[in-house]
RNA sequence: GGGCGCAUAGCUCAGUUGGUUAGAGCGCGUCCCUGAUAAGGACGAGGUCUGAGGUUCGAAUCCUCAUGCGCCCA
């Protein structure tokens, strides 16, 4: 017996009991003690923070993260799941000021760098409950409790490892970044603060003459002498920067015009596309004298509009690389970055304070060898103020300077133009008033432009879905990629372990604690070992972090007394997440490591949102393709033999999917062979919001039935970003306490390819509950009911242990026939079933969840409204006949497949169902839960599709005699005499012949009849297959189809039937079409009722007999009575006596002539036309005859 | 400003290598069925596939441009 199944099912309150279960049986433990030797499928968590709510676009990630990893296991891999957790960074330094109510890095030193760091630490892990939570309520199983931390002493310490290792390989070196500064508050703001604080603002607009050291060419009719004295016109909004002018861009393919301005007699230089417009601008009068190409340009040397490095510098060379001097500063250069959509063509650069000026700097040093390139020139100080570099200016904030540098410039008489420029400016978010500028400050840098072609390479080996990331965003972007700037002047960090002699500067990289503590001279761990006294709750963790690292110091190996001290910055909290592949197993310093790390690596799947394609997929890449890259045999970091040995025992699949070692021993010549750090990664969609406002704007509402109930009328859709602070979104959990979490994962799976941008729809989560589970419910629940009342019990006939229940042990029963010998309709479902496994492993071994439930929902449609619906009087027959019992197995296979085949999109109501149908069934002997099960494996033995398509088409032609019956307003319940089918094509006309039967049953027809000639309904339309004939007949093809439609499609038919193919005489020649180039089409006549689809009419007989419409009556009369039944609560089984009182002569000779049949669907032990005593009576009105219905239930006993 | 993506029914989304009548669910309307019963099913209305060009015998699909939106970077 299995257990009754409430017909009022509320999931999430199943899901609780699921959970409880899973964690007492640990069953998550078990499903990987199970794969124990198995081959790995390996997965890697991208550590999200825990220093804030997790909203549902955490809750799709975390659900994609499980369905494969799920998946994985039960097709037979072992694959561990580590959970991780990002705890460093300037996010959580922001949290904590905010709590503080402080802002400036001076206000954190005043707060002391230590008790701010212990502030972080506690913020970092203010939401974990309600992170690990999440993630147990949405059943992501991953192992919490093991998780890595980015803070932790061992990962920090894997960290330093891989630092070290770069610089040792001279892969990591100091320089500059320019980084938009907060001056006053003297800190960076990171671009996402950044991109906070713009607002218009009016800045002076200045247009300068630059002037030429040596006369430019002219024609001799505009200077007999052929030359001219000119200047450059220069434009900026930033006058505090032309004191730090180093160069002047040009775009070498553009034109230059060197116009005189109103006879003046110094020409200027500028664009010619923007000779109009700065002429307009100014007022002035433009004469052309001659035009150059930029690259003519290039070279020539100016005099900069102030001398303060000029004075000195002026005729200062270096080497150049290809030989040969030039000049360092104050000469044009190239530039593809100038634009011609405003200024004059000619850009004014100062590389100290703008990004792109400060990339140019850098492409001039490289033109110079080492050392003697142009210096970066910075007259300002990290406050914002002008240094001793600039005299008369020192002191003063930059932009207060503006006003008397444009002075200057008047006086001097450089000043072309000048007026008010209105744009966006950044300013800073925490200080409105504060302007923030674009400073160099000292950097660490990773050279990763260096493996710029490695890392191409790599990505080109990554299975992106979608597609196009992998030439697109992400490829383009590893095709300009810059050297990383790693370091932060921060404090919540991994410290950059690299310590520097105070007197020489030489710097050296440590690779652990332990390695620093051994250097001689070493002093300051015992700064630490106070703070730990003084607070022995303090984790040893915090030991590798500010302020205690800093404190220590050892002996300089390169001056005597001199020593060693830490740089103070710490690094890129996106370096700490790209390490996880080996700083999770805390690689190689921690014992262990290297077998942990080298045999999860690379991994076989990762998924994370979007806006990781330059934060987690580029950092992981980039590190393994640095580390552990094709270099030479020297390598510190190649995989052990025996970890090589191990992973070539991989299954070989298909796809991406380990397309990894041949199992030859080809490590000689490719040190590594997966130098990319995954293999497979679905890149998901943004999640918006939507919700509902007032018309005024002011309510916001989460549901429109809210906004309906408070505004009546006029309230807006709104979609748009999720937001904290706007609250448009519903907490997960309460989806789960509302709708349950496998709502809300089909919900994500079912819907959508994963990276497509979803609106969080809260009416779609709830959908996803009658449209797929409910569904699968309400079958299961089906079976109960006929199983218990039939008896039917499986473990009364299959011997032990049961096991997962897979066809080979049902098989054993005593009553499981052979799938051959069973009815028709048994055979087709089963093979649906197996169809179906097959698409859905082969979906889900791409990746593609979306067509994996498709074909998933489109199995439970068939099962439920075609097998159940037509099994149901095999089901209810009284006797427990062998096609009964086959109907039982049928039903119970498809549950026990289907189950195994949601268990990963659906983790708990796959279990609940498992737990009843087998584990508890079985009363032990089956599998403990349905987790613990093998995927389902298509048997191909079992797949039928000639029937399949057959059965479709009987499914199409009920569907179009509905149709018919609609339009002709004639209800199911009204017999019909007969039905004619109309084919176009007489391929399955045997079949549909031989299953008429079933036809009418379900149309309610007493006849089905077939045709395939049918002049008097149907006219025939003879079209080319187009996707055939296109190919071939190419531009004759419009004249082809023109021919056939003027055509008698009668005579094309018979030409067809009799000859085989079709000719056709065209003016350019005639052309045969054959059998297969052409399609019949029918269409219905108009006067008759009928229906059309592709391939088939059916047409409805719609003459009513006398016998039909008393037929039709007792169909009525049983339908009134079943619903009185249900009225007065019988049970499935109950008998009863039933008395229908009437005048109706029609109905009276209806009840005579059906009482059998009456009497047999309704359970009835009697039929009279008296009133029964007791009994209440019901007038009811059937197809307009009144009558009084009498039920009365008899003991309850079964109807066998 | 640059890169990438998206735009299909009232709403949320599908649409496989270009092919004849562009689909699903919800919502709406009209009904049906019901011994799965607080389910289920059918039918209908609703689409210039964002716009404009182009390639092609043929374009929602490929190309170009424009518009709007999103993300990333400036």
């Amino acid at each position: 017996m299995f257990r009754a199944v409430e017909s009022n099912v509320f999931f999430p309150k199943l899901e609780e009991e699921v959970l409880r279960f899973w964690k007492e049986r640990q069953i998550y433990e078990k499903s990987l003690e199970n794969r124990r030797g198995a081959p790995l499928f390996v997965f890697y968590e991208g550590p999200p923070t825990a220093n804030g709510l997790p909203h549902p676009g955490h809750c799709l990630t975390r659900a994609i993260k499980d369905l494969f990893p799920r998946y994985r296991t039960m097709r037979g891999y072992l694959c561990k799941r580590k959970a991780g957790w990002d705890t460093h960074g300037l996010p959580v330094e922001v949290e904590v000021c905010k709590e503080l109510g402080i802002h400036s890095k001076a206000e954190i030193e005043q707060y002391g760098v230590e008790a701010f760091i212990h502030r972080c630490l506690e913020s970092v892990f203010r939401y974990t409950k309600e992170w690990e939570e999440l993630t147990e309520r949405l059943g992501f199983w991953i192992h919490l409790k093991e998780a890595y931390v980015t803070y932790h002493q061992s990962y920090v310490e894997s960290v330093w490892w891989a630092l070290k290792e770069l610089f040792d390989r001279g892969l990591l070196y100091q320089g500059h970044k320019i980084v938009w500064w907060w001056a006053q508050g003297g800190t960076a703001l990171s671009s996402g603060e950044v991109g906070q604080g713009y607002r218009q603002v009016a800045d002076p607009s200045v247009y300068v003459r630059f002037p030429l050291l040596e006369p430019v060419p002219v024609p001799t009719h505009v200077d007999p002498t052929g030359q001219m004295a000119a200047d450059l016109l220069v434009w900026t909004t930033t006058p505090w920067t032309l004191p730090s002018n180093q160069f002047a861009a040009v775009k070498p393919d553009l034109e230059y015009s060197l116009v005189d301005i109103d006879g003046e007699g110094r020409p200027v230089i500028i664009a010619s596309a923007l000779v109009e417009q700065v002429a307009g601008k100014a007022g002035k009068q433009f004469t052309i004298l001659t035009a150059y190409q930029g690259a003519e340009l290039i070279g020539r040397r100016y005099r900069p509009p102030f001398d303060y490095f000029y004075r000195s510098q002026a005729n200062q060379q270096g080497q150049l690389r290809s030989g040969g001097k030039d000049y360092l500063a104050w000469r044009i250069v190239p530039a593809e970055f100038v634009t011609v959509d405003t200024g004059t063509g000619v850009v004014h650069q100062a590389p100290a304070f703008g990004e792109v000026d400060y990339e140019l700097l850098l492409e001039e040093q490289a033109r110079f060898v080492e050392g003697e390139g142009p210096p970066l020139l910075c007259p300002v100080a990290p406050d914002g103020t002008f240094t001793h570099e600039c005299p008369d200016l020192q002191g003063r904030w930059v932009k207060d300077c503006d006003r008397d540098i444009i002075r200057q410039l008047k006086a001097e008489g450089l000043l072309f133009h000048q007026e008010q420029y209105l744009h966006e400016y950044p300013f800073c978010w925490r200080a409105e008033e504060d302007p923030l500028i674009q400073y160099p400050r000292r950097s660490w840098f990773i050279r990763t432009r260096q493996f710029r072609e490695e890392m191409l390479a790599n990505n080109r080996l990554i299975n992106w879905l979608p597609e196009h990331i992998r030439d697109g965003r992400f490829g383009n972007f590893l095709e300009t990629n810059v050297d990383w700037a790693l370091s932060r002047e921060r404090y919540w960090g991994t410290p950059l372990p690299i310590w520097v002699c105070e007197k020489t500067g030489y710097a050296e990289a440590v690779a652990s604690y332990e390695e620093l503590l051994s250097k001689p001279g070493v002093a300051g761990a015992e700064v630490w070992l106070e703070a730990k006294r003084r607070n022995p709750d303090l984790p040893e963790h915090l030991k590798v972090h500010k302020p205690y690292i800093d404190a220590i110091t050892y002996d300089s190996p390169k001056a005597p007394g001199a020593k060693m001290r830490r740089v103070p910055d710490v690094i890129d909290c996106w370096f700490d997440s790209g390490a996880m592949p080996f700083a999770q197993w805390g690689y190689p310093n921690t014992p262990g490591s290297d077998e942990a790390f080298w045999e999860q690596f690379p991994a076989d799947f990762i998924s994370e949102a979007i806006d990781q394609t330059r934060g987690w997929f580029y950092s992981l890449l980039a590190i393994s393709t640095l580390l552990f890259g094709n270099r030479s045999a020297t390598s510190a970091a190649a995989p052990p033999p025996s970890a090589q040995a191990k992973k070539t025992k991989k299954k070989s699949s298909k796809g991406a999917d380990h397309a990894g070692p041949s199992g030859k021993d080809d490590s000689k010549a490719r040190p590594v062979p997966y130098p990319h750090p995954y293999r497979n990664c679905i890149v998901l969609g943004l999640m918006l919001a939507e919700w509902w406002e007032s018309p005024d704007g002011k309510r916001r509402f989460l549901s429109e039935t809210e906004a309906q109930q408070a505004c009546a009328q006029g309230y807006v859709h709104k979609v748009g970003k999720m937001s904290k602070q706007l609250r448009n979104y519903r907490a997960p959990e309460e989806i789960f306490d509302q709708y349950g979490a496998d709502a809300l994962r089909w919900y994500f799976f079912a819907n959508q390819a994963p990276w497509t941008s979803i609106v969080y729809s809260e009416r779609t989560i709830k959908e996803s509950i009658p449209e797929f589970l409910l569904r699968l419910w309400n079958v299961y629940s089906f079976f109960v009911i006929y199983a218990n009342i039939d008896g039917f019990d499986p473990a009364k006939e299959i011997g032990k242990p049961a096991g997962q229940l897979t066809p080979q042990v049902l098989a054993q029963a005593r009553s499981y026939r052979p799938i051959q010998k069973r009815a028709e309709l048994d055979r087709w479902i089963l093979s649906e079933l197996h169809r179906t496994t097959q698409a859905v492993a082969a979906a889900m071994d791409a990746y593609d969840n979306f067509t994996a439930c498709q074909r998933l929902s489109e199995f439970l449609d068939g099962l439920s409204n075609w097998y159940v619906r037509l099994s149901r009087d095999r089901f209810w027959s009284g006797e427990l006949t062998a096609d009964k019992m086959d109907a039982h197995w049928t039903l119970y296979e498809c549950l026990i497949t289907l189950v195994k085949l949601i268990a990963p999109f659906t983790p708990f109501t796959a279990e609940t169902i498992w737990q009843n149908l087998a584990a508890a069934a079985f009363h032990g002997q089956a599998t403990e839960s349905v987790h613990l099960c093998d995927y389902p494996t298509p048997a191909s033995e079992a797949i039928d599709e000639t029937l399949s398509i057959r059965m479709a088409l009987a499914r199409e032609i009920v569907s179009l005699g509905r149709s018919a019956r609609m339009n002709a307003k004639l209800k199911v319940r009204q017999p019909l005499a007969r039905v004619e089918v109309v084919l176009a094509d007489r391929q399955h006309l045997d079949w549909l012949q031989q299953h008429a039967d079933l036809i009418g049953k379900e149309l309610n027809v007493h006849q089905v009849e077939f045709i395939t000639q049918a002049e008097q309904y149907i006219r025939y339309t003879v079209l080319p297959d187009l996707k055939r004939l296109g190919p071939r007949l190419g531009r004759r093809l419009p004249a082809v189809r023109e021919k056939l439609a003027q055509t008698d499609p009668g005579r094309l038919l018979h030409q067809l039937q009799s000859a085989g193919s079709i000719r056709l005489e065209l003016p350019d020649g005639p052309v045969e079409l054959s059998q297969e180039e052409v399609l019949v089409r029918l269409e219905a006549k108009p006067g008759w009722t009928a229906a059309q689809g592709q391939a088939s009419v059916v047409v409805l007989s719609t003459e009513l007999t006398p016998e039909l419409l008393s037929e039709g009556l007792a169909r009525e009369l049983v339908h009134a009575i079943q619903n009185r039944r249900k009225d007065i609560q019988c049970e499935y089984t109950d008998r009863i006596h039933v008395a229908v009182v009437t005048e109706s002569a029609e109905l009276r000779s209806a009840i005579q002539t059906h009482r059998d049949y009456i009497m047999h669907e309704t359970l009835a032990l009697d039929l009279t036309d008296s009133p029964l005593p007791g009994a209440e009576p019901v007038e009811v009105k059937l197809s307009g005859h009144p009558a009084v219905l009498y039920l009365q239930i008899t003991s309850t006993q079964k109807k066998k």
